[in-house]
DNA sequence: CAGGATCCTGCCTGATACTG
DNA sequence: CAGTATCAGGCAGGATCCTG
């Protein structure tokens, strides 16, 4: 294992921009509350369309959903395709970048399950 | 990929217990903002003690230090030891569980790592 | 040395209502 | 349909001081 790098927590408009860790960096973009669940289903239906993706991801406000779509579409993960038509419609769809965080979750998913296995038989454990 | 499931936001101690998405359920366990850079040190510096994580952990309070690790420890990620000698000396170190995140943190890292990359040239993308 | 206790604050989040 | 605007609340997180 080599990740003996310096791993200063921080913010990506801080200074330390490039010296801070990217596993920091990585959960920055992506640890808030929505952003994975609309990634998450973006993975199995690419090109959904804004109130699809309302009616699916349980319990988002259109609020968070905007926001959350935009800050995607700031890192390059999520690409937003608006067709001028009446009414309008606008679609969005994960880029390559996007798909590329594909592996981890699959093995932070993986973790999460036997995580949630052993601490179902504990019981009273918090976050 | 079969991520097909239903991947509902909740929280641990909601009703819908096991029905939730692991992937959802890892972030909440790990999510916060000190617990990553705790493990991942401890990743490569087994056994550390609490003054030396408090030094090598940089910005962190004893609130948070504290708060975080008893929560670790309450998902059997970490492992506290105590020697009653005088003064206390207390000893933490990760469990087999809490290394079993090792892969899907470097992956996470190693994506983190390209995004960093990607988004420098760019600048001005917000969280 | 290894924490506890207390107070305080920002911003994340949700509810509701409105528009091109 | 695909968003904005506005308001309000809660809680994660910070700062500071205290103790076995």
């Amino acid at each position: 294992m080599n990740n003996d790098m310096d791993c200063n927590v921080g913010f990506a408009n801080d200074s330390i921009y490039e010296t801070k860790c990217p596993l920091i960096y990585a959960l920055e973009i992506i640890g808030q509350k929505w952003k994975l669940p609309i990634m998450w289903y973006l993975f199995d239906n690419d090109f959904t369309r804004y109130s699809e993706l309302k009616r699916k991801v349980k319990g988002i406000t259109n609020m968070m959903l905007t926001k959350s779509l935009k800050e995607l579409e700031g890192h390059n993960l999520v690409v937003r395709m608006q067709y001028e038509t009446i009414p309008p419609k606008v679609e969005y769809s994960l880029t390559e970048r996007g798909k590329a965080l594909l592996p981890a979750l699959k093995e932070l998913s993986l973790w999460g399950e036997e995580q949630l296995k052993h601490d179902k038989s504990k019981s009273n454990v918090s976050p």
